[in-house]
DNA sequence: TTCTACTTGCAATTGAGTTGCAAAAGCATT
DNA sequence: AATGCTTTTGCAACTCAATTGCAAGTAGAA
């Protein structure tokens, strides 16, 4: 299967075949484009690049989903309904996206609170918590500037 | 416009004629209904309630972008990927939502932590933030105990 | 009661995400 | 490098929350 010649392709293909995951364009695809990408990218943004190489919508959600399963990227949804996958290089490969999420709400930007780590929560005696995320929506800079024009 | 005779029909009346929007039998039947409920609610509940008085979907939607727009309820937008919208009499006229809330993935019904504040979290400069919001999810202790039988 | 702006109901649409299935590809073995 | 088994892919169809346009209906003020 042919595949682009970045930085980060050895590094996904042990990333993949450590975790038990076959080696396919779609996932190197995928989990390349998130440990490049300085921020969570939502299966819409994976689609869109110029090197998706065309892959079937279906198989890049299902190649996010081998990728959540096996915890080797993080996701969130947005305030917007929209789920966005993470990956940081630092967290692999027990990637815990145990941080907070800023949206903008004028470019759909999300952005990994890596200095905000999510905090205790008091639940009612008897309940499993199973996980948590928190998002924090706005204006990034750059649109908080634009928006001011 | 015929209504139910609950305990909240006046205090629903005096809210909405407080932010300025006109008594409709949608509107009362939301703002009710919230109030009621001791947890948010997403449409579908709205929809499915026996005094719902067969109001259409869409109806129902706008009510709750209206109360929402004036600050009546406050919403979240779930794991699930499905909004509910919650007020606390509490909290009226000026309910935050500044708080976490638990969704059961099992139930899927929601709950307010009340006792949870939302941290303050740090955001880089220049970024302008509008709300944030917090979900922990997993099984509440109803569901809890049924999933170990 | 009348007038007008706002609200409602209905039908159609959008868009994220999922499912079933036959064809194709990964990979361990020979 | 051929075999065979299992997983993955592509395609089409589908589900479901939520939104939009518009004509008919209604709340509230004059």
């Amino acid at each position: 299967m042919k595949r682009g010649n970045s930085s980060h392709d050895a590094e996904t293909a042990e990333l993949l075949r450590r975790v038990g995951l076959r080696l396919t364009g779609s996932r190197r695809y995928v989990l390349e484009a998130l440990l490049q990408s300085g921020h969570p990218l939502s299966h819409q943004e994976l689609l869109g690049r110029r090197d998706s190489l065309r892959f079937d919508r279906v198989t890049i959600y299902r190649a996010l989903l081998a990728l959540k399963r096996k915890g080797l990227v993080h996701d969130v949804k947005g305030t917007d309904g929209i789920r966005r996958f993470g990956a940081h290089p630092t967290d692999l490969p027990h990637c815990p996206g145990n941080h907070a999420h800023f949206l903008c709400r004028r470019c759909g930007r999300m952005f990994c609170l890596t200095e905000s780590p999510l905090p205790w929560v008091e639940v009612p005696a008897g309940t499993t918590v199973e996980g948590k995320q928190m998002v924090v929506y706005g204006l990034c800079p750059q649109c908080a500037r634009r928006e001011n024009d």
